[in-house]
DNA sequence: CAAGCCACATGATAGCTATCATGTTGGAAT
DNA sequence: ATTCCAACATGATAGCTATCATGTGGCTTG
């Protein structure tokens, strides 16, 4: 019952954009023409301030729908640069939003697709503001309900906000 | 331009709900039949693992949507409770769906509402994976542009998820 | 106007984690 | 089978923050 925008987007025109490693998808004040998903390699969006600070919106993974907000939006409010080479589909976004408005099936998957992205967003979030490794892991394992498979530990450990070493150590100190 | 589902929820019937602090709203498992939006008070969303540990899903304030993900599901994965006396808005789920079908306005404007909190949610988890106090502090800035207003800072620091002292003591040495 | 409360403020200390260093191991590739 | 690499593992240390304590000032309330 997972829906998976890549393969709805099957059903529009669109064109495939390759990018190298460091290269910019679009910059913020961009005119907004086209819904983008991530294929291959990643995408960071992210949000200069005056001051030189910056705030990372949205890491995309293949899969990802890009900047899901700038459906509506008329230009971008963030920058989005490939991390590495990246292959990226690119929609109008008129067409998105004609398949929005005239197919009921494609706008539930667009609904479906947004809860989710809100509900893993908002699950993250909560997990990062606990303080401990042990109650983020506890955190983390009430929604899995198993410990991560090996193998993928280095990256449970990023989700979790902490470094490799302290999730090994944690997980170790629950082998008793 | 910041879509209000408060308003839009005026052209639906509904009711209201009054719920006392530690009263639940609804439990997992239980028959989906109802889209609920905070009106006063605060609602926890809280999913319980069999290990005993728990994840909060969602802390919905006024004008919050609660699970909007529930919308496509038959039964709730989550328990709903008031953190404090809260009163909430119960719409039908069949006459939520129904409007979304027939008013493309309404159904714009549920989107526009998932896209905003998917981003703000992000954010924040962003925020939440820096690990200094300094760091959080920039990222929020670079959103805002502006130091906060004083008599929130208290909020900002759970926005932040750090201690109210921790934040002082960062906006202190920024004062030179 | 006095009392009370709460946010702001700052010092001291303990505790947890990031980081660096240094193995160990298991699987992939040749 | 040997090499190579990346993940797993664990020790030591420095640094940052949570927490407790204690104080100050402004605003509300009676």
């Amino acid at each position: 019952m997972i829906a998976i925008m890549l393969e709805w987007l099957s059903l529009l025109p669109r064109k495939q954009l390759v990018l190298a490693g460091g290269a910019y998808l679009f910059h913020r004040g961009d005119r907004i023409r086209t819904m983008f998903v991530v294929e291959t390699g990643s995408i960071t969006l992210t949000r200069h301030g005056k001051s030189g600070a910056s705030l990372v919106l949205q890491r995309a993974q293949p899969g990802s729908v890009l900047a899901e907000a700038s459906l509506f939006a008329t230009t971008y409010h963030c920058d989005a640069i490939a991390d590495m080479d990246a292959t990226v589909l690119a929609v109008p976004r008129s067409d998105f939003l004609r398949q929005i408005e005239t197919s009921p099936q494609f706008a539930r998957a667009w609904a479906m697709h947004l809860s989710q992205e809100v509900r893993v967003a908002r699950s993250r979030a909560e997990i990062l503001s606990l303080r401990t490794v042990a109650e983020r892991l506890d955190a983390w394992l009430a929604d899995k309900d198993a410990l991560p498979d090996k193998g993928t530990w280095k990256t449970i450990a990023a989700e979790l906000g902490t470094s490799p070493e302290a999730l090994y150590r944690e997980i170790a100190r629950r082998r008793f």
